[in-house]
DNA sequence: AAGCACAGCTTAATCGTTTCACCAACGATG
DNA sequence: CATCGTTGGTGAAACGATTAAGCTGTGCTT
């Protein structure tokens, strides 16, 4: 490894020279200044990040505390912030708490022990870790009282609940996968506002909501909003097993829009996040954070797309009705 | 943040000893030593990780470069290589080179300036890039001469093949997402094997593959294998609009066992990937060649574990045959 | 009593950078 | 000509940990 004080010596000058030609901050001259890019160069010298990080107190590098990377949708938070951290010079150490909330404190504190300048969290279900002493960005949900940023699962729900009472929908299932995960329960709230009250709504969850689904379809159901793609793909295969086919006897939505809504059949209307404005938000205000400023920022919530797709449609009661009408109008 | 000098002031000593005694390196005497180690946890000391890197000349992170985080593969690598990594106290600095070869190079040289100690790379399909002066393991498939460890793409396609042949099948449908991809041409080849020299098989790629299923179906193939569980979800798709049953009229195999092969109807026969031996052995020998052995370990191919699921059944002739045969038993 | 071994601690150098204070030289100014 | 401002640089002290080498004092041997 090349260091600053082998240049110095070879092109006979301090390594303060050195360091200011490089950085361009003190006052080298012009000449004196190429001469010494040119060498570091062609040596192709890289300056010791540990040295920096020593001397600045800086690192560079932010930790990214994920629940669990296996969910589909966790590994493009993942991306989408190391792109956003990229484009700021930063480098992302990830810590995965696999599910268990007494590691998610222990990933913590290993990231604060291999000197991250700051982290970004997405926290366990149902938790809200409180890192101390290090600047810190929180990407839950917006209920939760610590969260910087979040998509707007809420109004997301509140979107396919519109959407579905629109089409006439009147009674519906709210399949949810968990319910101790927040995220999930401000995605069944927004469902219900969006449905309005002159809809029934029925809210089941897990395995046990599966096996009741085609139950409360034969109840009078028309329609299934999961609280995610993959319980969607599910509820689709159980009331198919049911002899239902989707949309013709029941509408389904999901929830994330993750690559299986289209490979299903009908292709999923769903509920897409804005990844990369919530990791762009995230890291900006975590950079004022680390810069001192901006410690009370509103939380923001990123506003939710609609994706309309084949997986919904007006209820069967109601299609026929007006097949109905138009007949009787044409005679 | 406390330092080792604040420490040793405050107790009456060098740094020297107390670096000794929390190290359990030098000579300290036992009093004094559990008398310093008080006064550290007690103050919450945590060692400076910049410090010690300079020092040593060791920062204790491991480079992950991976081609694409929404791949629902990748993330599980990623998990188990951090988990890995953990346990023998490494931190994991994550790079997305985001399907672009070029820019994989860039994460390399990111990685290296940011100080690790060594790289595992998950490389791009169709490259197989060398990092230069770090030590380095490369994770893709067997027929990558470079590859240090792999699943056994070949094998695990070898095993479905078995089982397609043995079921009956004599016509078969290899579908692939895309040409370029050493690891689906692997799977391909090893699917061929398996079915053996009796069965006949067409290879079809992507989109055009998908459209061209009802097709090669009606000219009698009675079962289609595909290089992925989200391209085999897709033929599903595809089959049922065209009013073919799975298993019923057509078998059906993917390959990775993602999270959605259970939630399909029926469940899907796939393949899985034994992700943590790999992520373990990658990690072994990266350790080894940190410590300067190990430069020539033989690649390591880890076989794969069939999964049998709904989605597979004798070929539709057949069954009909057998229970004539059985009708002309019993009369 | 002199010498020796050893436990227990200290001194000081070192890793590679950054940065502040300082200095020499030089042309311009009053 | 003494003074001043500017330009282009140097010196040296940090940052926090590690570690080889050295320095004491004690108890034991011969």
């Amino acid at each position: 490894m090349t260091s600053l004080k082998q240049i110095a010596r070879d092109i006979g000058v301090s390594t303060a020279t050195v360091s200011n030609a490089l950085s361009g901050k003190g006052r080298v001259s012009e000449e004196l200044a190429t001469r010494i890019r040119a060498l570091a160069s062609e040596r192709g010298y890289r300056p010791s990040s540990a040295a920096r990080a020593l001397k600045t107190g800086q690192s560079g590098i932010l930790g990214l505390v994920m629940p669990d990377l296996t969910n589909p949708l966790f590994p493009r938070i993942a991306q989408n912030i190391s792109i956003a951290a990229e484009s700021r010079g930063l480098g992302i150490l990830i810590a995965d708490s696999r599910g268990d909330a007494a590691r998610q404190d222990e990933a913590l504190t290993q990231l604060v022990g291999r000197g991250v300048d700051g982290i970004v969290i997405v926290p366990q279900k149902g938790t809200s870790p409180v890192p101390e002493g290090i600047p810190a960005v929180v990407i839950n949900t917006a209920s939760d009282p610590r969260t910087t940023v979040s998509a707007d699962h809420l109004g997301g729900g509140r979107q396919l609940g519109t959407h579905i009472a629109g089409l006439g929908h009147r009674e519906v299932v709210l399949l949810g996968g968990d319910a101790v995960s927040e995220v999930q329960q401000d995605r069944i709230r927004g469902m219900i506002e969006g449905l309005g009250p002159d809809a029934r709504h029925h809210v089941a969850w897990g395995e046990a909501g599966l096996d009741a689904l085609p139950g409360l379809i034969e109840g009078g159901a028309t329609a299934v909003m999961a609280t995610s793609d993959l319980i969607a793909l599910g509820a689709h295969s159980r009331l198919s097993r049911s002899g239902l086919s989707v949309p013709g006897d029941v509408s389904l939505t999901g929830f994330d829009d993750l690559p299986l809504a289209t490979a299903m059949h009908p292709e999923l209307t769903t509920i897409a996040q804005d990844v990369q404005t919530i990791a762009e938000h995230a890291l900006d205000v975590l950079a004022r954070r680390i810069a001192g400023h901006g410690s009370d920022e509103p939380s923001l919530a990123v506003p939710m797309r609609l994706v309309l797709r084949a997986s919904t449609a007006v209820p069967r009661a109601l299609s026929r009705r007006k097949e109905t009408d138009q007949q009787g109008a044409n005679s």
